[in-house]
DNA sequence: GAGTAAATTTAGGCTAGTCTAAAAATTTGT
DNA sequence: ACAAATTTTTAGACTAGCCTAAATTTACTC
């Protein structure tokens, strides 16, 4: 059986949001919107995935993926992570300008070059952003890291990845002087507005709002 | 203004069959049967695209590229045969195995990743089956090779290139031990039906018929 | 629990790209 | 030069994906 452009885009965007919410069922609004069509288009996109078992699909009480539906959402996933990480680590594009082409990328279908794209990147556990890149099974061996806007204050923290993967978001952190593998520490926890004084690399301080935090991605060391 | 993923197949089609024929008017049918499609189809298609200005098309005489469709064509040609060349060259796929890939991959949209990918693979002449690979401006530094059928016997020739691409093909070369740069000598040639015995490098001595014969190109070396 | 607001689905319509069947134009053969 | 064969176009229809407007269901408020 095979699945369209548009339905993987479709998966891949029920898989992300689901995700978002602790494996919720996702609204037909919350779909329209993140894929920027009208809840119309959306509802009878689900239909067609609820045909294919790739959805279980309830009127008026949102969606969630089969297993079906979830596998064929990762490799799509996968597929999109390896081709980042070939664009920067190759190709030489910095992360802020690979998305869209991997957008393009993630559809080309054969098993046999994602197997050997994946060798040929030395079978990289993330991607440009730190998103964990799923293995042929669709297992991730990474965790996802916590939100700087949550990290506690004192704490030696590194930064693992971003959850705001826009070229204008990207662009601010390269000019902030953050990067991947970066040393943060909170200096100061602003109450009123959840605004963060931070150092980097026990270098520079930098001040960031709540939002920028909120988009950083950090472990604890 | 943009043209699609079937627009840009139509255009790739035009060109190479107008090329086989020294750019001569194509035939409804002509595509029609290249690209499987029924007539009515590409009649359709021929209306979308003089309308785009990227042929000229007149009912009942044929078309031909215009400049813009030309460039457009070449440009389709130079993504497949870079991606081919990447496949074979970095992720070791063998030459028979990668052209429904790239037939995938050569509709991706970034001029900035056809220049990395071109720079990254050394700015190659010719992809894996010897065909020619045009600059970005559009322009084959390479000429195309004759077919073995049509070389004259006792010159020393050298495999450059097949017009066949079919995995069918390319594997029956491989196994009767020939590929790109072996040297071949003519030494009989049947002229009841055009079959030839042919020595390669020197070594070993094979049948070809006409058929395998005209797919297969050489220079004079 | 009735009434309003919000979310969702249904109904009907559009474009790109494909098809079959029928009509029209061109080419071929004598 | 004219009839037959071939090629090409036209007419009408279908699917995938999208849209707007209207109807329906669910959620919220008093
Ligand atoms: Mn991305
Ligand atoms: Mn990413
Ligand atoms: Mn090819
Ligand atoms: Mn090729």
């Amino acid at each position: 059986m095979l699945v369209s452009y548009t339905e993987e885009n479709y998966l891949k965007a029920i898989y992300s949001l689901s995700r978002l919410y602790n494996d919720a069922e996702v609204s037909t609004n919350q779909i329209s919107e993140h894929l920027k069509n009208k809840a119309a288009s959306v509802t009878d996109m689900l239909k067609k995935l609820s045909d294919k078992k790739l959805i279980d699909y309830k009127p008026y009480k949102g969606v969630k993926l089969t297993d079906k539906g979830k596998k064929t959402a990762i490799k799509v996933i996968r597929k999109h992570r390896l081709w980042e990480a070939f664009l920067v680590e190759k190709l030489k594009f910095k992360w802020d300008e690979v998305h869209e082409i991997a957008e393009q990328m993630e559809h080309i279908q054969s098993d046999e070059l994602i197997q050997k794209l994946d060798n040929f990147l030395g079978n990289p556990k993330c991607d440009p952003h730190g998103d964990p890149i799923p293995d042929a099974a669709g297992k991730f061996s990474v965790q996802r890291s916590i939100a700087l806007s949550s990290a506690k204050q004192k704490n030696s923290l590194v930064v693992t990845g971003v959850s705001d993967h826009s070229s204008e978001f990207l662009k601010y952190l390269s000019n902030s002087g953050i990067s991947l593998g970066d040393n943060l520490k909170i200096e100061e926890s602003n109450g009123y507005d959840r605004s963060l004084k931070i150092k980097v690399n026990n270098k520079h301080s930098l001040f960031l709002s709540h939002k920028a935090a909120s988009n950083i991605l950090v472990e604890i060391k």
